[in-house]
DNA sequence: ATCGCAGCCTGTACGC
DNA sequence: TGCGTACAGGCTGCGA
């Protein structure tokens, strides 16, 4: 599940592979419902000849910067991933589009579940204006934190779900920063205290560095699983702590790892550590 | 503002 | 073994 660790390791992958630099001949749209907005034709051409200056991320979104002012922001959602191949290689199954080069090469586009999207933009920056702070940014401040939050009166899982507040965590990464802050997934985000609000922050900060360090988690070895450019898996999973631990012990208190369900996601934490506030539900240890 | 749900998809895991 | 079903989840859009 390509959240911000895997997205940011794709996007060096593609870096050091000298993508940066190559000009685009063609492109091919084998599955063109993938392409946002739905026209694959205008997409073909007014991504054609276009040389690719700078990709980048910005929460889960990559974004090629390309000659002439556009930019192509490509999502991964569930299963998408890069491939750079020679243009000889045979199309590999579930590939929904490439980018031919100019150097022989192809970037191929894998998606088994169809959930990935393309876009191409000329003002990046006006899409991807709802998105909230990057959380590795130098200035993401836990007084940041205290301000996306500000107001809110929902639990915090959810809310650390939603992009808006801020971007690039998704289920792995949010229940995993809820642990090592030793926060309830269903906490009430209104009444966190101080000292709650910094361990946050710097749980977020630490989950993400690592499994950036990591080169993010690949959980099982099927199709739809995270990978880099390439084969290469990440290393996270070794060092999950919660995520699909359901009944394990915690690394913590050796509790049971619990699984409940929050905002239609399965979600887990360790019942002992991670206490709800008084505020936040009954005021006591979830079993 | 917040919540829950459907929909988009298909591989995998499960029960029978 | 083979079938059917539930489940996984990032994101959007809808109605409550």
């Amino acid at each position: 599940m390509p959240e911000l660790p895997e997205v940011e390791t794709v996007v060096r992958d593609l870096r050091a592979a000298g993508l940066e630099g190559r000009t685009i001949r063609r492109a091919l749209l084998h599955w063109p419902g993938m392409i946002d907005g739905g026209d694959a034709a205008r997409f073909c051409r007014l991504v054609r000849g276009r040389r690719i200056r700078a990709i980048a991320r910005r929460g889960k979104f990559i974004r090629f910067e390309l000659s002439g002012g556009w930019t192509l922001l490509a999502h991964l959602r569930m299963t998408g991933q890069f491939e750079l191949l020679p243009s000889r290689e045979p199309r590999a199954p579930h590939e929904r589009a490439a980018l031919v080069l100019d150097d022989g090469r192809e970037l191929r586009f894998r998606d088994t579940r169809k959930f990935g999207r393309w876009q191409l933009v000329r003002d990046a920056g006006a899409r991807l204006a709802r998105l909230g702070p990057e959380p590795l940014a130098p200035d993401f401040s836990a007084g940041r934190l205290q301000a996306a939050l500000r107001g809110r009166r929902g639990r915090l899982k959810p809310l650390l779900l939603n992009q808006a507040i801020v971007a690039g965590l998704g289920n792995i990464y949010a229940d995993e920063s809820l642990w090592v802050a030793r926060l309830h997934p269903a906490r009430s985000a209104g009444n966190l205290s101080a000292a709650e609000l910094r361990r946050l922050h710097a749980a977020m900060r630490t989950v993400l560095r690592r499994a950036v360090a990591a080169r993010g988690t690949s959980l099982g070895d099927g199709q739809t699983n995270f990978r880099g450019l390439g084969e290469r898996r990440g290393g996270y999973q070794r060092l999950l702590r919660v995520y699909g631990r359901t009944g394990e012990p915690c690394r913590r208190c050796g509790t049971a790892v619990q699984r409940i369900v929050l905002a239609q996601r399965g979600t887990h934490f360790c019942p002992r550590c991670q206490i709800l506030g008084r505020r936040a539900g009954c005021g006591r240890t979830v079993r």
